[in-house]
DNA sequence: CGCGACGTTGACCTACCTCAATTGGCGTGG
DNA sequence: CCACGCCAATTGAGGTAGGTCAACGTCGCG
């Protein structure tokens, strides 16, 4: 199942009907490089990925960026924004983006109408905490070339849900540089690295897709481990709370286009 | 405030006794180094550090290890734990340890007990991700004096739950072993860069005490930002829950001896 | 007194950064 | 349809922050 299904597969038809045309009527439109957020504001939305990806970032005050986190299709930008009284973070998007920003007054309408939703919405959360975990030692403790294959990896299952056997390929809509952004590199050895990946792997990266021909290969280099994405525990949720809707019903390609169909 | 408060805080006096007579009656110790959790295990208890600090941490296969955060006495370590079904990261002793574990069927009559109590700790693992947050920064784009310095000010501010004018101490449990695990950097260039902290701020760290005589001066150097710890709302939400008690009353000191004092 | 844990020091090395220039694709306007 | 300009990717040369390795000092404790 893919990893935006989270709040989808955790809700009844009836919920999920309300859920869905709540975010068509609060749809909204980036352009590549906006803020959503800026750290420090005050938070007054519930912000949903329909298409194209949000990256999480903070900064420094000379100007040196960290992405902290990218948000795809079908994801929650920021729960916990929602019970602070600061942003403590700012959101901006990667490429072109389309966006539902759904108001408290709404958003309370809705958990009282879906009561499968907060607990939905309370798991994106606690996945996204292992993500950023994760994300710290990444930057910690692997290489340059660990470093950027562990983000492909990543971002390949997090799209399709399972960790892949044998090749496939993805969206991919990060530039070089924002992949520098993300692993604490610059954007010239990123380059470097993905020469070498390309050489060692046969990864191919190019026109915002993604091939990988051999993940366990790529894994394998990267010391990936699927383990923090939960995939098991979303599902099984997912499964316990409405059994008739199976992730292949509830796709997320419903409503999420990715950002090269227009 | 301090830090460790956020829980006390929130809960009235009779809430509180209830807690704090669970904690006693379920602590434990364990001593330096020793795993509470391991990465991979079905998570069982709701953690609190009673006195001394825990760390969370990551290892990668050939042993590269990554401190996530460290738990400081009052704190809880793990509330998503109890949601998800593997442990997606390790939690240690950073020195001899004194923890209350309670289990689920405990878990579950307290917070049945305490009305405020599930949201207090709610609270406190948002601000955890925050802090997740500026340790991915941290490691991502400082160098390693700010890195150092970063690590100094925060652990000094949690403890005194406000950014310090002037000078002043706190503890620091923390070796330049696993100072070096927490900044991503060796142990030996840690050591270099707290001898040039010495020099430039004229910072003390020995005894397991950190004196810092110019916190402003600290805080350039590490471009500090206390706003990631979220401490205003912390303090606002606990004297919303309940006024009668501030900060100063319901002290952490009343259970929190610190490593020092046994 | 001896051992283990921690801090400290020096010499040398390399992974990654910096700066700067070039290339190629693609959308836009003339 | 072509020219221009922008954005992203690429390449090269040279520099440095921080790593590695190995030894030594020091303190506390059994």
């Amino acid at each position: 199942m893919a990893f935006g299904d989270i709040v989808n597969g955790l809700l009844t038809l009836r919920e999920r009907m309300s859920w869905e045309a709540s975010l068509a009527r609060n749809a909204r439109e980036y352009s590549k490089g906006v803020d959503l957020v800026r750290e420090g504001d005050r938070p007054a939305a519930l912000r949903i990925v329909l298409s194209g990806w949000a990256q999480k970032y903070k900064q420094l005050p000379d100007g040196r960026r960290q992405i902290l986190a990218v948000v795809l299709p079908g994801q929650l930008c920021d729960l916990d924004l929602f019970t602070v009284a600061r942003a403590d973070h700012s959101i901006a998007a990667v490429r072109r983006l389309s966006i539902a920003e759904i108001n408290r007054a709404e958003a309370q309408r809705l958990f009282d109408l879906c009561p499968n939703l907060a607990p939905a919405l309370s798991l994106a959360e606690i996945v996204g905490a292992s993500v950023q975990r994760e994300w710290t030692i990444n930057v910690g403790q692997r290489n340059a070339l660990e470093r950027v294959a562990q983000l492909m990896c990543e971002i390949y299952v997090r799209q399709h849900g399972v960790p892949l056997v044998g090749g496939g390929a993805c969206d991919f809509l990060l530039t070089q540089g924002q992949m520098a952004e993300a692993t604490g590199l610059t954007q010239v050895h990123v380059n470097r690295i993905v020469q070498q990946l390309r050489l060692r792997c046969a990864v191919q990266l190019q026109n915002l897709r993604l091939e990988i021909p051999d993940f366990a290969q790529l894994a394998a280099l990267a010391s990936f481990n699927a383990n923090y994405l939960h995939l098991g525990e979303v599902q099984a949720l997912a499964e316990r709370a409405s059994p008739l809707f199976s992730p292949e019903v509830v796709s997320r390609r419903d409503y999420a286009g990715g950002d090269r169909c227009p």
